[in-house]
DNA sequence: CGACTTACTTGGGACAGCCC
DNA sequence: GGGCTGTCCCAAGTAAGTCG
């Protein structure tokens, strides 16, 4: 296989110096070329297939035009948008991403910082981060450029994008309330997790506003935001005796295991206990009964905090916003319905 | 022979300055 | 002064060179 061609051959080949093929081939540079000079350069390079070396380019401008972006399970459904509105932004001024994947161990995503900044990307989108990471806050003061999605660390000084939680989880608290729901369980998500950790407070806080009462046994405490968890909680909760008549999930994965193990009690699903999501994951209108839940916007937050990240990199002095909160939505389906009656 | 130093290597960008 | 060139620089691994 041939090598590929570097400026220098199209140097060579069209007999102009390498640094007016590196001009010609940039068009905030080519201004100061004349017109014909640059069109044959730029005919000449692509007859011979030139790409330029990012690596190459890197030594000099120490920027390798990446990006990480972290992922703490590849499986969920809810982060293709997020990544789609993380590369609608990054893709046009020629960010390529690394996607990574921590599947929620500490140990992994350490490595995977590691790993990231060996390959030196130029910034670091976080959608993986525990609540309480002190290497994550070591490495952006550090002096690379990171952005948390969805979740945050709380005075860590990185940038955060998340989503109204309290609001959303006010929202459906209310929206049961309202259809006559008065035992209302959750199951809350990982302690260690901004989202698992401020949606139970606004759960909490939500039902003693509505005079709701919320005993021990009517949380049920998540290690993970999936399906197993998810089972493992609502046979926790059912198996307490305590007469719940609706399960607010934290997110919608846990709402999907609530689901499998009503089915399998023959427990009807909105009729004899009604069950709410958080999220609005992709194909939850696809699975019956269709959750109802609160859609979180997945492609803005995403685009958002890619926004964050790129002023970062241009300036690291750059002033932004420590926290920007993106409001959300109630989404109604048919996984709600008034408790049964007696 | 091992330890250590030095020079070279890569592709391309920044910048000073040359020349018609 | 427009159009272009030449030089230096970048990171860091490797190979060659030097020394005790």
């Amino acid at each position: 296989m041939r090598k590929a061609p570097t400026l220098k051959d199209i140097a060579l080949a069209t007999g102009v110096h390498v640094s007016t093929v590196s001009r010609a081939l940039n068009p905030s540079l080519r201004t100061v070329l004349s017109d014909d000079v640059v069109k044959h350069i730029c005919e000449v390079a692509a007859q011979m297939g030139y790409r330029p070396n990012r690596l190459a380019a890197g030594l000099r401008t120490r920027r390798t035009m990446t990006v990480g972006l972290m992922i703490p399970d590849i499986t969920n459904a809810i982060f293709p948008p997020i990544l789609r509105g993380v590369e609608s932004v990054l893709e046009p001024l020629g960010y390529a991403s690394i996607i990574v994947n921590t599947d929620s161990i500490l140990a992994r995503e350490h490595l995977l910082v590691d790993v990231l900044r060996e390959r030196g990307v130029d910034g670091i989108i976080h959608a993986a981060v525990l609540r309480n990471d002190p290497k994550i806050v070591k490495v952006a003061a550090e002096g690379t450029p990171m952005v948390t999605v969805n979740r945050k660390i709380e005075n860590s000084g990185i940038p955060a994008v998340v989503n109204d939680d309290a609001q959303g989880i006010r929202m459906i608290l209310k929206y049961l309330f309202d259809f006559g729901h008065r035992k209302i369980a959750h199951i809350a998500g990982p302690e260690d997790l901004s989202t698992g950790q401020g949606r139970k407070q606004a759960f909490v806080a939500g039902a003693r506003e509505l005079g709701l009462d919320v005993p021990a046994r009517a949380i049920a405490q998540s290690q993970r935001f999936d399906e197993a968890e998810g089972r493992r909680c609502t046979a926790a909760l059912l198996d307490g005796g305590w007469p719940l008549t609706a399960i607010l999930c934290a997110n919608d994965r846990l709402a999907l295991g609530a689901f499998e193990v009503l089915r399998a009690r023959g427990i009807d699903c909105p009729t004899q206990v009604s069950v709410t999501g958080f999220n609005d994951m992709p194909f939850l209108d696809l699975i019956p009964p269709r959750l109802t839940t609160v859609r979180i916007q997945q492609f803005e937050v995403g685009q958002v905090s890619a926004d964050i990240l790129v002023k970062l990199m241009t300036d690291p002095a750059a002033a932004v916003a420590s926290e920007t909160t993106l409001p959300v939505k109630l989404v109604v389906r048919d996984s709600v319905a008034p408790p049964p009656s007696g």
